[in-house]
DNA sequence: GTCTATAACGAGATAGAC
DNA sequence: GTCTATCTCGTTATAGAC
């Protein structure tokens, strides 16, 4: 066993701890000595890996972004209807409300005024990437009959994730999943044919 | 500067400042010494005023509750039916971010888990009482026959609110105002009698 | 790759003069 | 009611030893 595996697993799991971090404090408060402290090493080790909390948070997103990119994809390669599959997105959300965490993304939407140039441009991308996908299947679901909705995909698309990002910030402060499930289950009956 | 006709409403004046920038920043990306230098005074009368910054916080809301519940009954005394009266309240919203700000409970939600007790509290009994407003408006639209929608009406209410509170969260990034709009127009139009 | 040590700064908060 | 001065602590970040 050379050094090299142990370094890839230490900036995982700085990753792991920060992502956690963030999605349940905020990224203006946490700190490199929560994440040290956690993993029992010291910030100075921390700046190794990651020069700067500029950086870090960069790394936070595209990982975010990707992992998510491909939660996506696996929802596409089910042989589900497009509403089985809308129901599949939203519980992507719900997965992370029940541990306690906003949307990445959606936390960093609040703090976005306060984010370096790259981090804004990051979380933009998710967002742009998720109305992409969510519009799509809306639209391949109105023409296979399983969707019913007036206006276009990319507005009907908008307005599902402001919904999901919505009920996961109003939630978290009642500690109420089910909360969550109503907002969900309301959106996804908007969608049903009459 | 020191001359200023200000002075005899200083805590009027930290609270404008104050809340604007956490509806901008956050409440743990902003300081005393922000508020301080742009009112130039300095953080120690800041600190005469409002003793923790946790205090400010609760005066924040308190504030903010007390102005929202003005324009709520504001809503409640004009002649207008209903669905005009959700449209004004879908218009607060849009006012704030007009303002590039996030509604301020919107932000301190996103925050929630650093937020003291009596902070906390606060932020979730403003939702509770927007909640109560925003169901009893469309359970009386139901009855009069201005709005059409399944299950109960705190369920819906839930749902506007979650929609709202996330188009501005994912609006401000973009700077776009008509993607709110967008969404708005949405909600107004599903409540609509078929 | 991780450590110790420390720099450099900003934060919230307090004491006491005016 | 506001000031100067100061305290204490936490933060990001760097230098250099191991």
């Amino acid at each position: 066993m050379s050094a090299s595996p142990r370094a890839a697993n230490t900036k995982t799991a700085i990753l792991d701890v920060a992502e956690r971090l963030v999605q349940r404090r905020g990224f203006n408060a946490f700190s490199y000595g929560d994440v040290a402290a956690e993993l029992g090493i010291t910030t100075a080790a921390l700046h190794y890996h990651y020069a700067s909390k500029s950086e870090l948070g960069e790394s936070l997103i595209t990982r975010y972004a990707a992992t998510f990119e491909g939660a996506l994809q696996a929802i596409d390669a089910t042989a589900e209807e497009p509403p089985a599959k809308l129901a599949a997105y939203c519980d992507i959300y719900r997965r992370a409300l029940a541990g306690h965490r906003m949307c990445l993304c959606g936390m960093l939407a609040a703090e976005f005024e306060t984010l370096a140039t790259p981090m804004r441009d990051a979380v933009v991308g998710f967002f742009e990437e998720n109305e992409r996908w969510v519009a799509g299947l809306l639209e391949s679901g109105r023409e296979a009959g399983g969707f019913s909705f007036a206006g276009t995909a990319q507005r009907s698309a908008r307005m599902v994730i402001a919904a999901l990002e919505g009920a996961m910030l109003v939630a978290r402060p009642y500690g109420d999943l089910e909360m969550f499930d109503e907002v969900a289950g309301r959106l996804l009956s908007d969608f049903a044919p009459a």
